[in-house]
DNA sequence: CCAAAAGTGTTTGTAATACACCCATGG
DNA sequence: CCATGGGTGTATTACAAACACTTTTGG
């Protein structure tokens, strides 16, 4: 198969890092694992692993993805290539980092205890092994980015999700308060949301109605680069 | 050195290819070269080479864009990895796209003739090897998205610039026309260009005066997000 | 009846846009 | 003196930001 005609150059270790977010209603959090192997093992890490010959790091990101989640159709999108020579303290290893957006709720415990992972709030990140944190650094400006002009907020949430929701998942996101008049006048206006006749009794006595996000009504949309935020 | 724990891994071969921006007071060009070597010799290709064990993607950009313009204090930047399993041809090759913005005045014509390199303007852009259509593709995406928000269109200018230039500079990235007014007051109350008391005459009876663009007072401006366009 | 969160409009300031004429010069 | 591109100001519009009270209901 690989009938390669590049012989006499360097082949290196490619490996896929992933940041994977979640949101439990108010707090955005990133999933971390203790890692199981040396060199660092014990020591909190993204999850990773290596690419092999026959995927594309996209496919080996899914592939991870899906063993630590058990979660398939997910969100995700490439970060940044991270090459120095010394970044991995056991040899040349070049990763690719990868974002993905997880609605927490669906996330099953068991795979949790499997793998010793952890959901940590983004303002509580322990101490991560190698350049991991440069990467959940860089992960959450890039979140920002896409958020403040991409529907990707609603990847983070339920189907069913209310207002107050919405805007504290954008608080965690842009870490700073907005303004609920403005910040419901704006989502509302841009017409991709349907309300049901249906109310959140949980977190308050009134309740919240219940949205859904309409994928048809934004794709009607002005294509790329619509404002969020 | 490699002293790698990671056994039992595949080793991927592991390019970088280059965009190679410049702008020549008018037109926004790439350079491309002829292919050297099989497969797909001689077809138009984006510069590029293998990353080996020993240095990092960056640096291996620096080195290969050292060897086709001999400069070096480029403007660069990654754009994406690409790592289709059959995106090479000839072997599983993972490439990591950068691209530079280069001031094309500096540039010389012997290194062109070496690599049978060429501009091309970017609407008149060949066919090319592989997925360097795409990498091109998303990289001026990428130069408008960076150009919206930081000063890089300076690295494409030479050091004295008039603003009729630099909004042609502008104008070619953005591919639309701009208001000269609005352009140019926008451009001179960010305060980060200096004039000079002088003009150039080749392209206008009047002559347009000079300015040159003041790093430090960009510094002192509101870190990370200032709009330029 | 009260505590707690949901819901709802208006005003003000700021930034983006549209637009047209005079100036300086070389030939 | 004229053709060419350089330089300049204002009025309008749209968007962002600030801001406070009423509603609902479970206890």
């Amino acid at each position: 198969m690989d009938i390669n005609k590049y012989k006499s150059h360097d082949r290196i270790l490619v490996a896929v890092d992933c940041i994977i977010f979640g949101f439990d209603g108010h707090t955005l959090k990133a999933l971390l694992i203790k890692r199981g192997f040396e060199p660092e093992k014990g020591n909190w890490s993204l999850m990773g692993g290596f690419v092999s010959k026959e995927e594309s790091t996209d496919e080996a990101a899914i592939r991870i993805l899906y063993q630590l989640t058990g979660m398939m159709n997910i969100y995700m999108e490439q970060l940044f290539c991270f090459s120095d020579v010394s970044r991995d303290s056991a040899g040349r290893v070049i990763s690719v980092a990868y974002y993905a957006l997880i609605n927490i709720a669906q996330y099953t415990d068991q795979l949790q205890a499997d793998h010793e992972a952890r959901w940590f709030p983004l303002d509580q990140i322990p101490q991560l092994i190698f350049d991991h944190e440069r990467m959940l650094g860089m992960a959450k400006e890039r979140l920002q980015q896409k958020a403040s002009s991409h529907p990707v907020g609603f990847e983070l949430l339920p189907e069913k999700f209310t207002l107050p929701q919405l805007q504290n998942l954008y608080e965690a996101i842009f870490g700073m308060p907005l303004d609920k008049r403005n910040f419901t006048r704006k989502i509302l206006e841009l017409g991709i949301l349907n309300k049901l006749n249906e109310k959140e009794k949980q977190s308050s006595r009134k309740g919240a109605f219940f949205y859904v996000y309409d994928k048809e009504k934004y794709s009607r949309l002005h294509h790329e680069g619509v404002k969020f935020i």
